[in-house]
DNA sequence: TGGGATGGGGTTTTT
DNA sequence: CCCCATCCCA
């Protein structure tokens, strides 16, 4: 293979690619060519002679231990299959699957997303005679998971919220459940329990990486801390400005602590800057310069300032979205580009649906990232919850989805009833569900008692089939129309055959991706437990990653990713910075402009953000003031395009624009 | 008792 | 605008 890392790379990155022996730390500015570097450094190592074996690389989102993977597979030619590329929780996860027992988790347990696990904290809830209104589930599923991991601890003001959190874990064990948190402290608790275990995994993994570094808990830094105190091999990459995930745990100063727990540390800046033009960087500098907590850095690019940066101030959202349209209609044609060459990319979800309906009415091809996952769609998650209880029937939040779905006539009362029994008796909803249907009971009524055992036989046949037979894919289309699913979606949307239609839909591309997965004949795992694990990780992938879309998402799910244009929606003071977030923590006017930093940095050539001067607010048209934000960009660069004159001045930048692309300076 | 109708409310970001 | 909770009727 025979590697020239000089000629691939420019100097600091090749001398960070080299440098795998010894503990380095990389600050990766964005658009620095960073995953490049990381592709060739552990394509280096293989030709060291490192086995794959022995190397961890670890991220922070799928996407990105996927395109890692594909990375590295494209520059070496050669297969992966031992090289463990995951995300924090995806390792976790094998770590438990391996050595759970030890912890007392049986072998097949259920990861509970958040939606899983907010309607379980409402049982919880319920189960204790909590007035479910009257507590403020969101804050409370933040605080058990704040305590849960270490983040927090009990005190004086959420003394009350002990006997939740109790119940809530005796919940999961129960269910034989873990949740995301359990993920990262559960394998923790191995760790300390159990040093043999420890020690395997220092011993398999000499060569430890992590990506987005800045984006890591101190729960998650102290798994990787652990695994590389001996052979101190461990290379961190990240860049504090783009730091952008604090609220869920992620903390910056993880930088300095590593600097402290490996004083010997190399540390190498990545500063050039090969994405973006340089009016972008220099706005994106001029912005970031007004954070006071971050590393000294000075991004650069050689290019010159070409492209359009411009704002413009729509009258209303609907306004915005026309304007975002129709410039890439004009930009398309004008400049030839793709739709995929587009990134719309807003603050929160609900910008999203505005933009989209523009979108649709325009006839503009679209994919929306972020926003409600794939999986966690209702039609979705009720085919996934037939699959967990097939899966693990003890799973109650699952069971309860799919108990009257389609209706069976097991309602409210009856369940109710199923609920005090299994409650007496400590054991699942299942084996509840188990002993009414096979004896019978003065409480239940014969009808329902028919009902209720036709459920449990027709999920022991389908699980005697699922691990039965060869392929599982088939059997689950066949679960699905046996209960007739598809009639109980069109029963649920009466007069709405649109709606019907696109969730059958999605229902085909669901089993679609579950032959695809069994087929694939890269994938090492296979079967129903498999499955069901690699999807509950998988939070927002995408199952239709077609080319010739404009891209469509929030600024967090943009990490990572650029687009020739980007345009930024709804740049106004309450969304950017969000009015929330700086009401609860005054201090994360840094974050969010951390945000505002990653959003324009997308951008390789122009940049398109509009702030309406109305927005519809629950209903009601209010008032909308232009991001803070915006005063912290220099002028002279926005100058090029005022609000009123958006369709002149970019005529004019378009033109050159036009004329670089014709001379190939524009590429994708 | 279950299911349909009606009214009220509404998560920042994601594993 | 859509989802959920609650209420009331069959």
């Amino acid at each position: 293979m025979a590697l020239q890392l000089t000629e691939e790379l420019n100097p600091e990155q090749a001398d960070a690619a080299a440098a795998i022996y010894g503990p380095l730390l990389i600050i990766a500015g964005a658009g620095s060519g960073k995953t490049r570097m990381i592709t060739y450094r552990i394509a280096y190592m293989l030709e060291q002679g490192i086995p794959q074996s022995e190397i961890l690389a670890l991220t922070f989102t799928n996407k990105a231990a996927e395109e890692m993977a594909e990375r590295i597979q494209l520059v070496t030619g050669r297969p992966l299959k031992k090289l463990t590329a995951s995300t924090f929780h995806a390792f976790g996860l094998s770590v438990l699957k391996k050595h759970g027992s030890l912890l007392g988790y049986a072998q097949h347990f259920t990861v509970y997303d958040q939606q899983d696990q907010m309607s379980m904290l409402k049982a919880v809830l319920t189960e204790l005679r909590i007035d479910t209104k009257e507590t403020d589930l969101y804050e409370l599923a933040g605080t058990i998971s704040a305590v849960k991991t270490g983040r927090a601890q009990f005190s004086g003001d959420n003394l009350s919220i002990r006997p939740i959190f109790e119940e809530y874990n005796a919940h999961l064990k129960l269910y034989n459940a873990v949740d995301f948190d359990d993920l990262i402290m559960q394998p923790l608790a191995l760790f300390s329990r159990n040093p043999e275990v420890l020690e395997y995994y220092r011993k398999k993994f000499q060569y430890i990486l992590v990506d987005e570094f800045q984006d890591t808990s101190l729960q998650q830094y102290s798994v990787v801390k652990q695994l590389a105190e001996k052979h101190r091999n461990i290379c961190v990459v990240g860049d504090d400005d783009q730091s952008i995930y604090s609220w869920r745990g992620a903390d910056y100063r993880n930088i300095i602590k590593f600097e402290e727990d490996f004083p010997e540390c190399r540390e190498i800046k990545l500063e050039q800057n090969y994405r973006s033009t340089g009016s972008i960087i220099k706005i994106a500098n001029s912005l970031i310069r007004n954070n006071t907590n971050r590393k000294d850095k000075n991004l650069w690019t050689g290019t010159g300032n070409s492209g359009i940066i411009a704002l413009f101030h729509p009258e209303d959202e609907q306004e915005e979205a026309d304007f975002i349209g129709d410039k890439i209609r004009e930009l398309l044609i004008r400049n030839h580009l793709r739709y995929d060459n587009f990134g719309v990319l807003v603050r929160t979800n609900n910008l999203i649906t505005g933009i989209e309906r523009a979108f649709l009415a325009a006839s503009i091809p679209y994919k929306v990232s972020g926003g409600q996952s794939f999986f966690q769609r209702k039609e979705i998650k009720d085919v996934i919850s037939y699959l967990r209880i097939l899966a693990n029937p003890d799973d109650d939040m699952s069971l309860l989805r799919i108990i009257n779905t389609p209706k069976r006539g097991i309602g409210k009362s009856t369940l109710e009833y199923l609920r005090g029994l299994s409650e007496k008796h400590g054991y699942s909803l299942f084996s509840a569900l188990t002993a009414v249907s096979h004896a019978a009971d003065v409480s239940i009524r014969e009808s329902i008692r028919i009902k209720a055992s036709e459920l449990v036989e027709h999920i022991e046949n389908y699980k005697r089939l699922v691990f039965s037979s060869k392929k599982f894919g088939p059997i689950v289309s066949d679960m699905l129309s046996s209960i007739s699913y598809k009639n109980h979606i069109i029963a649920e949307h009466p007069g709405n055959e649109n709606l019907a239609q696109w969730k059958m839909k999605n229902i085909d591309i669901f089993i679609n991706i579950i032959n695809n997965w069994e087929n694939n004949p890269d994938s090492m795992k296979k079967g129903l437990y498999d499955f069901l694990n690699s999807i509950s990780l998988k939070g927002k992938s995408e199952p239709d990653q077609e080319r010739g879309k404009v891209n469509l998402m929030t600024i967090h799910a943009s990490k990572g990713l650029e687009f020739q244009t980007v345009f930024l929606a709804g740049v106004e003071d309450h969304i950017i910075p969000h009015k929330r977030a700086i009401e609860e923590n005054p201090e994360s006017i840094e974050e969010e402009r951390r945000l505002f930093y990653v959003a324009i940095t997308r951008a390789r050539e122009n940049l398109f953000m509009t702030s309406a001067r109305t927005r519809k607010v629950m209903r009601e048209q209010t008032d909308s003031q232009p991001s803070r934000f915006l005063e912290e960009l220099p002028k002279d660069v926005i100058g090029k395009v005022k609000e009123d004159t958006v369709a002149d001045s970019s005529a004019a930048a378009d033109y050159f624009a036009g004329i670089r692309a014709r001379l190939g300076a524009g590429r994708d």
